[in-house]
DNA sequence: ATTTAAATATAGGGCTCCCTAATAATGTTG
DNA sequence: CAACATTATTAGGGAGCCCTATATTTAAAT
């Protein structure tokens, strides 16, 4: 089993290949927030596991393997991102908090998320309950409780 | 900053002094499903932190300080495994997962699972759309887009 | 009260992941 | 091409958590 740290620098190389062409030591560092020789150690035991392929002074690049592994990875933290996004956990938040979550979590959460994401995202209009919720976040209240109370409440009166 | 592992610490010792009265080395193990030696070993981390008062073959008691965190954690948890359940994850995974998440998550995603959670639960009777999502994630297909199509098809045969 | 069993603690070791300081390779530029 | 800056690497060390094997203490049973 990989460890959640080896996950995110397979990640991290990924998004940096993606986005660079190639990926330096420095880069990874500065991705992970840590120090160049942190990333030379963990480039070597991902060396090791077939990973990566690993070259002093030259750099990385993830196996066939390797780059797997990241792409689920990458996945199942954009899954997590986009539901945190949905229940209105700040941006930068969401993502940072994303990167902590999809680690380690069972599939069957992972899918169940990522189920909900689609389903919202797949709702024919802006769904209402979603908007009820975001009320429901500002007052404590649920609105079609508060309905309920304001029908009640005429009852009294009359 | 506590550890992830010291919250579990914690945690499981409130969880087990809750239920037997008392918290012993060997429960702590079984809790966590780890040996003996190690819970020791924290156990000390733990008391030197103020956060446990620990006397050999006694067993140990949660500070107030301790109890405090230990609630939070625990409430987290118990935010997370709701949450986990409403989207239908599996019981038992829904609790594991819920220890994963639990640690290191910012207060601002918790509190926004949290409103969720009691969004959900607050709604008058149970929602529609949760109706909705279970389907979804039987058929990949949201129901009301599955009404909108048929429509769409009626009106290519007349 | 002594033996035996169960629980607990210590000693010593290993793995992961991070660090600083020192060294080596590479690139850049006058 | 030499001097300098940048980037990488090695060496050595530490904290966190876990383990097995070996004491030690407490509890139970004869």
């Amino acid at each position: 089993m990989l460890s959640r740290k080896a996950e995110d620098y397979l990640e991290a190389i990924l998004n940096i290949a993606e986005l660079k062409g190639h990926t330096r030591t420095k880069d990874i560092a500065f991705a992970l927030g840590i120090k160049p020789p942190s990333v030379v150690e963990m480039l070597k035991r991902l060396n090791d596991m077939g990973l990566v392929e690993y070259r002093k002074y030259e750099g990385v690049n993830l196996t066939p393997k390797g780059r797997d592994i990241a792409r689920v990875v990458k996945d199942r933290h954009e899954t997590i991102r986009a539901f945190l996004e949905i229940i209105n956990v700040p941006k930068k938040i969401a993502n940072k908090d994303a990167c902590i979550i999809e680690h380690e979590v069972e599939p069957e959460t992972i899918g169940q998320l990522k189920s909900f994401v689609q389903f919202v995202q797949s709702a024919p209009d802006y769904p209402q309950w979603l908007e009820h919720f975001e009320i429901f976040c500002e007052t404590g209240v649920h609105p079609c409780e508060a309905k309920k109370r304001e029908v009640k409440e005429h009852r009294i009166f009359r």
